[in-house]
DNA sequence: ACCACAAATGTGGTCTTACCATAGCCGTTA
DNA sequence: TAACGGCTATGGTAAGACCACATTTGTGGT
């Protein structure tokens, strides 16, 4: 294995953040896979042209962020899995059915928290965003903001910021490709009446602070949207 | 300036992790106040009984953290924000708890569509996974990439990728300074023989196609593994 | 007295060498 | 075949040296 020449000392970087870069590009570039051991120490110091001291401070960095786990008197061994962004590229493959499957799991919980604990100011916000709702079907407008805020206000009572973060995932622009196609299906003004309709469902049960009413209110929202979509899906 | 004596070197942890924590402790401890600069590395080592090489790797760590601010020529700076280094995780800088909340939530969804779907393989697989983790933890190790097969194979038999790519989101190394953190606090073989006992319940219930059952110890043992890390967690 | 420049000193950065503790491998023996 | 012990390889830590950069101090000129 022939490794790059020495390091360049005239770079502003420190020795060690060099390093690190390089052994995580050599990683990143499929040269040791998940569980390989890296040459020892003295080894892969002397092929990268550097102390092994300064080699260590780079495996000390590389270890706190996860990528190498270092065994005494064994060696140093990848632990990570280059590629875990794919949940971001929107090039998830899935199907719109599998995202409201997703929604209709988490936000089932979600909701189930929520009822256990939501303010009345959280249950304001819930209210206006209803009558919000309301309006703009009223006016023949597609209520996107509405229903969006209606789901993260909810996300945002759970008492879980991850999970809000989560459901907020999986309903905003990050997902823009899919959940466009998902927006584009709800352009009937009877279809958006029938959300409302689900969406005050969920609201009465978290009123009443009943969790799971709740959580069965939510899912099932999100299997009728799942439904709806189904069936104007073309063939 | 009157520093602790030596730092035993008795203790499992890894020397420079032994004397981050007590630069930690002193800065914590209102020792040195932002914006300060700490002894000379030659002065300090001595001072706390290490070599400096030790030291000087000690100090990486608390750079990368962002504790610490390191000018050659200069010295070493306290930052300016000693709480930024706590559980900064960017899009996710929520505590623990809230994580391993949140996974309870998804992976005990996700286990409920696993159980009434997973097939012959996906039970050889987790069956796999659990002998894996078995071995590396009567061999002293840690098995960390065992336990992530683990969730995630469940994951990948619920049927919903999206689902899969959230399960895998929470557990990876996106979240590295939070889920790096995690993973230390199951340092003892102790833990893990309770995670993998707690595994194998979750296998158990997978195996008798039991969704509910299934549900129940995949939540119970992401809530034991919270417990764990709350035990754990320093004062 | 003030300013500019040079020298001295202090600091972190990197390297070399040595020794210690742990892990793994291989050969031998029961 | 399994267990044990010895040897080798590995990472862990330390000491010392030298280099590059930054800061402080001293000196000379105006």
């Amino acid at each position: 294995m022939k490794m790059n020449g020495p390091i360049k000392a005239a770079e502003p970087r420190r020795l060690y953040q060099q390093i690190a870069d390089q052994i995580r590009a050599l990683i990143q570039g499929g040269h040791f896979v998940s569980g390989a051991r890296l040459p020892a120490e003295r080894d892969l110091a002397q092929q990268l042209g550097v102390s092994r001291p300064s080699l260590r401070e780079a495996l000390i960095a590389l270890e706190i962020e996860g990528s190498v786990e270092i065994r005494m008197g064994s060696g140093i061994y990848i632990t990570a899995e280059p590629e875990r962004r794919t949940w971001q590229t929107g090039s998830m493959g899935e199907s719109p059915v599998e995202l409201m499957e997703a929604r209709a799991a988490v936000e089932g919980s979600v909701a189930l928290a929520a009822a256990a604990r939501i303010s009345a100011e959280g249950l304001t916000s819930l209210r206006e965003a209803l009558d919000a709702m309301r309006s703009e079907i009223a006016a023949g407008r597609k209520p996107l903001d509405q229903d969006r805020l209606f789901h993260l206000t909810i996300a945002g009572q759970s008492g879980n910021s991850v999970l809000a973060h989560i459901v907020g995932d999986l309903f905003d622009e990050r997902h823009s490709p899919l959940s466009a196609q998902i927006r584009t299906r709800f352009e009937t003004p009877e279809t958006w009446r029938n959300a409302l309709r689900e969406h005050e469902a969920i609201y009465d049960a978290l009123d009443a602070r009943d969790p799971l009413l709740a959580q069965a209110m939510m899912h099932a929202h999100l299997e009728e949207s799942k439904r709806r979509w189904m069936e104007n899906e073309p063939r």
